[in-house]
DNA sequence: AACTAGCTACGATGATCGTCGTAATTATTG
DNA sequence: CAATAATTACGACGATCATCGTAGCTAGTT
């Protein structure tokens, strides 16, 4: 199946700094909900957001940079899902906070 | 002695998309920080910041707009306090697993 | 091999924003 | 009243960034 992952930094490299960012663009707080609720998504499965899948690219890229996304590549098809685990260790209480608000 | 507040927004029209966005500079990052510390600040007060005056004012003017300080008036001097209760009340755990991230 | 689908890298553009200097305001002090 | 200190409003500039279209890549399919 040759399943792998894209480069994404260690739990303990992630920064508050760069999660902060990431999560402050309204679209990718609307994608990292999507993700939550769904489990994972990628570029295409997304319809929802009002941005073209070029951009969602790019704000998936972003998230996964800093720390708050992983991508997995399966032959043509990528997901990408909630680093969850590894922000609620690094972070206790930031993510489910913020999914939380209304 | 006259002590009046800088409007601000209700704890309950406080937008998570908006604090993230105030918290996403990392200058004012730091001045949460040291507001955090203190118990409070004003422009002149925190000279560890590396920007001007006049640019601390502007980042105090944009975390009270996102309710994240509080902003009193006492004669020529101004202080600015953190909002913890009311983002406590708002979006529980937020405001702390922030300000203990390393 | 050719073809299709999914996804991204790249370049460009327009908007947002962080920063600063200066001027103006306000209140306290001499 | 004059002077000083604290703070902000304003205008301007430079940088960052969100967005898009297109081209190119990879893997699976026919």
């Amino acid at each position: 199946m040759d399943t792998e992952w894209l480069p994404q930094p260690d739990p303990a490299e992630i920064e508050i700094g760069k999660v902060l960012h990431a999560l402050a663009d309204p679209i990718r707080l609307q994608i990292v909900r999507l993700l939550d609720e769904r489990g994972g998504g990628s570029c295409t499965s997304l319809p929802e957001v009002p941005v073209k899948p070029s951009t969602v690219s790019h704000h998936l890229r972003t998230l996964r940079e800093a720390g708050v996304v992983a991508s997995m590549v399966q032959g043509n098809a990528r997901k990408s899902v909630l680093r969850d685990a590894d922000l609620e260790t690094r972070f206790p209480g930031l993510l489910t906070a913020i999914l939380r608000a209304t």
